[in-house]
DNA sequence: TAGTGGTCTAGACCACTGT
DNA sequence: CAGTGGTCTAGACCACTAC
């Protein structure tokens, strides 16, 4: 049984054909319309339908692969996954994420500091020893919980205002000084909380903290800000998603 | 400036041709050949040069460029990232990973259980109440030193036998039965060890551990696996890698 | 204005799966 | 065998950036 669903694409709209496909099909996914184990329309089928080249149709259907929602299988078909998602792991920054979930986040900026690179530091942001540089720590709360302390490192010529990081995330301070993060690498670890970390997240000494060091890449691939996040284990995770391709 | 690289492809394999430029491209950077930073070449120059169409060529391109190693920016270019990547995380599993890396991975198997499953692990699987399920929990260690206990749930028809996990991993197992793992959707979060984690990981009791969910399907969306793994903190850490489209 | 990447078309041929 | 997805071509037009 194959659920053909009603679609209108709009060829005025600046958003991309692909992209409006896709989109009504992930929401179609999302609200059960599609149900886990439903047989896909076929590629070509579907494409004569909604008046799209091959390619076009194609490439919706790839965004939703690669979103972990539908599987392909050559010679067979297309199928929805089993189980709903929850959320994807997007590049968006913890304060948006929160923001978007309804759980008012708030900053604390316990330090701001400009000054010349330590060696360490440099190496990270693969800048000249020496050079101008802003670390800051922040505690984030969440529901009027402590939920992280961030430790960041920028080139102090990207760097917000401290008054800014009160009222917004790193990442959208950063987009409205007309830097945009493409691509972003991380490690996740654990530790256990020192005396100070416990202390700011309410926690005991040496309890479980969840660990991010990031280092994020602007569209030019130049580093644009290092970082280290601890985050109380009792209330945060990350979630990814892997497809094999 | 812009490196030019001598590529051959061959035209008579089996491997995609989007997928032989990309390789040898991928090689180059990660070799030091293209330099973080340098201008790459331009699609249409690209293709014109490689007697491939400007799609292929691009979707060459496009491979690097969602593992993080290059930066496109419309009207400028393409560059390379910055800062060499030590490795990617893929779906495979720790045992492949291990091995590839040298590191002389084995596997005890603790506990290998044939049963109904209850109510919670035929929820997380998917299956009606009561299937037959197999429960597993095994200790990976590395260089001979423990790494990680990992508790796993299958359904009975997809699961390896116990002397099977010994020689190989779980995943390496269940490949060469037919099943082909396509999609899999982790939690990464943080946990202090209990009595029982901290003896086998030769740890102390309320050590820091990272812990990963992990619910695996396979090429018909079907859910094949659901595990809970604990790693050593001192001796783990995933790595990511996300792209912004 | 020139050069770049982003999108889109209308086909083609092949590889794999299940009957 | 028919039906499906995977790859590939040779163009086209547009949007954005920098000069």
């Amino acid at each position: 049984m194959v659920t053909t669903l009603a679609i209108e694409v709009d060829r005025s709209s600046p958003i991309p054909l692909y992209f409006q496909v896709a989109q009504v099909f992930e929401k179609a996914i999302l609200d059960g319309q599609l149900k886990p184990g439903d047989r896909f329309e076929n590629e070509l089928a579907l494409a004569k339908r909604l008046n799209l080249s091959r390619p076009t149709t194609r490439r919706a259907i790839q965004e939703l692969v690669d979103k972990g929602l539908l599987v392909r299988k050559r010679g067979v078909g297309t199928q929805v996954v089993q189980t709903p998602v929850h959320r994807p792991v997007e590049l968006t920054s913890l304060f948006d994420d929160l923001a978007r979930a309804g759980q008012e986040p708030t900053t604390q900026v316990l330090d701001y500091r400009l000054g010349p690179a330590t060696d360490d530091i440099a190496q990270h942001l693969n800048l000249p020893a020496g050079s101008d540089v802003v670390t800051m720590r922040r505690l984030r709360c969440s529901s009027g919980q402590p939920l992280a302390v961030m430790t960041n490192h920028l080139p102090a010529a990207l760097a917000p205002d401290r008054d800014e990081l009160e009222t917004a995330g790193l990442y959208q301070s950063m987009r409205s000084r007309g830097v945009h993060i493409r691509v972003a690498r991380q490690r996740i670890g654990a530790k256990a909380a020192d005396r100070e970390e416990a202390r700011l997240l309410d926690e005991k000494p040496k309890a479980p903290l969840l660990v991010m060091e990031r280092t994020a890449f602007d569209d030019s691939g130049r580093i644009v800000e290092f970082g280290s996040h601890v985050y109380r284990a009792s209330r945060y995770y990350f979630e990814t998603t892997l497809v094999d391709r």
